[in-house]
DNA sequence: CTCGCCGATCAATCATAGAC
DNA sequence: AGTCTATGATTGATCGGCGA
């Protein structure tokens, strides 16, 4: 009825996926920090840099995928931990902080 | 859909918005989904409260007025909007933090003080 | 010691873009 | 062209830290 005017309104919702290459950058990120994927600040911005986005869909991306990769644990997710295997090990421009054991629990 | 016509303000412009009252009600609480007019808030199975659009549209409206609550007020606005001191207290923290990073990023008002009280 | 605020985050949900 | 899933954004509420 009056869900109407959201439709314009709610232009911000208008969202556009992010490149490949950005979720590209933010998942090397994400995967090689897994024992504490909270970037500070500073990192935040040099992501957004990268990416080509702002400082706020950087957090906004770290907040739902860390969410989203904790209601999974033990399945795709699993797999996309290779993720950070290669990429990480070739050349990680991070600390590569070494959690414990292999596949681990951080949050 | 649910939604939003309780993201008024967004580009400056001190949005009196389309004023309605429009439609939709069902009581209830818990559960019971509902948005419009009804004067109850209801929780989610969670702890989340879902604000009518009454509620936020005269939280909204305070704001403009003021930034900042003081005890009065805020004991005022709860009692009128059937919500916790808390919940008003919250509502202001989190719009608060909602206009400065509106302002900080995206160009949107800088000014928007108007200041009374 | 208590209280409000800030900054960051969480968690559930919305609405849509994109895959099939 | 639909239907289902992935994903960016929004927001009430929580947590730790500060200062009054």
């Amino acid at each position: 009825v009056m869900i109407l005017r959201s439709r314009f309104l709610d232009a911000r919702r208008k969202r556009r996926n992010f490149s490949k290459q950005a979720s590209e950058i933010l998942n090397e990120y994400f995967y090689s920090h897994l024992s504490n994927p909270y970037p500070s600040e500073e990192a935040k911005e040099e992501l957004a840099r990268k990416c080509g986005i702002t400082v706020s869909q950087v957090s906004n991306w770290f907040g739902n995928k860390r969410i989203r990769y904790k209601k999974n644990i033990g399945k795709a997710q699993e797999e996309a931990n290779l993720y950070a295997a290669k990429k990480a090990a070739g050349a990680s421009p991070y600390s590569m902080a070494g959690p414990p054991s292999g596949t681990t629990t951080p949050m | 859909l649910q939604n939003s016509l309780l993201l008024s303000n967004a580009t400056a412009a001190g949005s009196a918005a389309s004023g309605l009252g429009v439609s939709l009600g069902s009581g209830g609480n818990v559960g019971g989904s509902n948005l419009g007019s009804c004067n109850m808030s209801t929780t989610n199975n969670s702890g989340r409260t879902n604000f009518t659009n009454k509620q936020l549209t005269e939280l909204e409206k305070e704001f403009h007025f003021n930034r900042y609550l003081t005890r009065a007020r805020r004991i005022e606005i709860a009692n009128t909007l059937q919500l916790n001191e808390t919940q008003v207290k919250i509502w202001f923290q989190n719009r608060r933090m909602k206009q400065k990073k509106r302002v900080k990023e995206g160009l949107i008002p800088a000014d928007i003080l108007t200041q009374h009280n």
